[in-house]
DNA sequence: TATTGTTATACTCTATAACTATA
DNA sequence: TATAGTTATAGAGTATAACAATA
C-alpha cells in the first residue's frame, strides 16, 4: 500500500512521502483544480462558485431555511450571512421571517435571481462535464460514490 | 446516471439537483471535512495544514526550489512567499540563493524545523488515518487512484 | 436555557498586477 | 526578452466569540 511516490509534474520529481497517500491532500489538489475549471468557464462573468451554488440550491428548494442550507453546503453561518447579504443587495434573493419561528430566515429567489440561474445553467453543467476529463463514465460514478460515502456518513465528530 | 438526489443530513431533505453529481462540489464537501479532521487532530497546536505540508515536503526534498514546491502543492507564488517568510521568521526554514541561478531560492529546514516535523509526524499520520474512516482499504486505494488520475493528468489548461 | 441568525475581528488563502534581479 | 521571486492590494472564505431576538 505504500509505494514511495516520487512522481510529479514537469519539474524534477518531488518526494511527497505519505502526503501522496493522504486523502485530504489529494482532495485539496483536485479541488483547487476544479475551482480553476469553474473560473475558466465563468471567466467573463462575476459568478463565484459559493454564490452560485447557494442560488442553485435555493432555486431548487424555495423557502429553505438558512441554517440547513449552510450545513448542506458546508458554509459557516457567519459567512452565509455575508453571502446572503450580497445576494439580497444584488436583488437576486429575498429573506423572509416566518411566523412559525421568528428566529429563522427563509430564502427565496427573486425573478432576477431565477433568471440568473437560468442564464448560467448551461455553463454550470459545462463545468461539471469538464471536471470529469480524464475519467471514464464508470470512474466518475465510482468517484462520486466514494465521495458520497465520505461526505454523507453518520460521522461522530463528537458533540 | 441521474437519480434526483434529495438525500441529505439530519434536517429535512434538500434537493441538490445536478450539484450532487458535480465532482467539484463533492470534492469541496470532502475537503472541508478533511480540514476539520486536521484541525481536530492538531487542536492544541498552532500547526496549519498549508505550513505543515510545506515543512513536510522540504524535509523530504532538502534544497528544493520554491517554484517547483509551489506547483507541487498548488500554492500560488505570492502566497508561498508569505508562507516561507513566516517559517523563516519562526526559524524553521532557511532560504539559500544558489550561485547556479541567483534568481531562484532553495529551501532547507533548520534543525528546529526538522524537530518540529518529527514532533508532529505521528499526529500527521493520525489525520491521514481518520480521513479514511468509513472506507475499506480497497476503497481508499480506489479513491486515491482516481484522485491521482484527476490530479496528475497532462492537463491542457492552455498557456 | 437553548437555538437562529447577526456582528465584529483576525487570519488564511486566492487573484492580480506591477516590480526586482537575474538569466 | 523571459524567468524566479517579491511586493502590494483586494477579496473570498474560515475561525471565533460575543450578541440579539426568539423559542
Amino acid at each position: 500500500m505504500n509505494a514511495p511516490s516520487p512522481v510529479m509534474a514537469q519539474d524534477e520529481p518531488i518526494e511527497l512521502g505519505s502526503l501522496g497517500q493522504s486523502i485530504g491532500f489529494m482532495l485539496r489538489l483536485a479541488q483547487t483544480r476544479a475551482y480553476d475549471q469553474f473560473f475558466t468557464e465563468f471567466a467573463e462573468t462575476e459568478v463565484r462558485p459559493g454564490e452560485f451554488s447557494v442560488l442553485w440550491v435555493v432555486s431548487l428548494n424555495p423557502g429553505i431555511k438558512q441554517g440547513p442550507l449552510a450545513r448542506a453546503l458546508n458554509i459557516k453561518p457567519a459567512h452565509m450571512t455575508k453571502l446572503v447579504d450580497r445576494l439580497v443587495r444584488a436583488d437576486q434573493m429575498r429573506r423572509d421571517i416566518p411566523a412559525e419561528d421568528r428566529r429563522s430566515v427563509r430564502l427565496t429567489l427573486t425573478d432576477a435571481g431565477q433568471a440568473h440561474v437560468d442564464l448560467h445553467r448551461d455553463r454550470f453543467h459545462a463545468v461539471h462535464r469538464s471536471e470529469r476529463i480524464g475519467l471514464s463514465d464508470a470512474e466518475v460514478g465510482q468517484l462520486l460514490a466514494l465521495l458520497a460515502k465520505l461526505n454523507f456518513q453518520e460521522d461522530a465528530p463528537c458533540p
